[in-house]
DNA sequence: TCGTTATCTTGACTCATTCAAAAAAAGCCG
DNA sequence: CGGCTTTTTTTGAATGAGTCAAGATAACGA
């Protein structure tokens, strides 16, 4: 983990409770959504309020130190895994995300063939589908 | 423009004037959101219920007749383009949607390296940048 | 330790989307 | 063509993740 008081000192933010309580959730629970980030923050410090735990993932995510995953019909999830060139499996059926190492190497599909004027600045993939567990028990939602 | 007729009687689906109406829309407004389509259906037909605009979108795109695109932090989009394989590219600023061949050809990024035993069916690639307008605009949201 | 200012708490609020019950209309059948 | 059954639509309320705003609190430089 790296430090983050330096990084937020850094940024010339304050280091405070949510914050560092936020950061060690996010990394000793992978791929959580909102909610199970606020309840593993409790464990620590029970009277943080939903709202600091939404302002430090959002800080901690702009600052780069966690990412955040939205896969469509699920709440947003957290990772502390960054800087490095990984996209997700998401399962349709009960959410569950898993890290996928992209088979292309460090940059796939970064360079669109026609990019229409944008400036392009993330690639972001998620493949779909169903976990091992759900593809067993008959993939009722 | 597929016969949206056929494709409801193959699937022993009413044909019905909101369903109709909904692809029509999305055909003629590529990208646009849920709130333009219902705006767009309401000129051919003034008095949709937007409950009927959001169940025939489900259904359609359940069809494979349109296709969902749901950027983060933006409200879901249509468009009526399916069966290739194309991506988007998305603005950060004011959520305009492009389409995007991509560079790699049919089939980018299908396979995962890994794909911790994940049954996977869809890849789903985004872009996220600028808009060619949004770059010269300050960027303010 | 003190004061300034960023951050947190509290609680209300938004807004896309979904739910549910009753009304309407598709389309099968005679 | 007109009635009947079933699917769709309407209507209106509810959900839920996430945001906003004002006052209270706590970081931390001096």
């Amino acid at each position: 983990m790296v430090g983050i008081e330096e990084v937020l000192r850094a940024a010339s933010l304050r280091v405070t409770r949510p914050r560092v309580a936020v950061l060690s959730a996010v990394t000793s629970h992978p791929h959580a959504d909102t909610e199970t980030v606020i309840a593993a923050v409790r464990e620590q410090y029970p009277t943080v309020s939903h709202q600091a735990v939404y302002d430090s993932l959002k800080l901690l995510t702009e600052l780069g130190v966690v990412r955040k995953i939205q896969p469509h019909g699920h709440s947003a999830r957290y990772e502390a895994r960054v800087g490095d060139n990984h996209h997700h499996v998401v399962c349709r059926n009960c959410g569950m995300v898993a890290d996928v190492d992209c088979s292309v190497g460090d940059s796939p599909c970064l360079c669109a063939s026609d990019d229409h004027g944008f400036l392009i600045d993330e690639a972001e993939v998620i493949y779909w589908g169903l976990c091992p567990e759900c593809q067993f028990s008959s993939q009722t939602p």
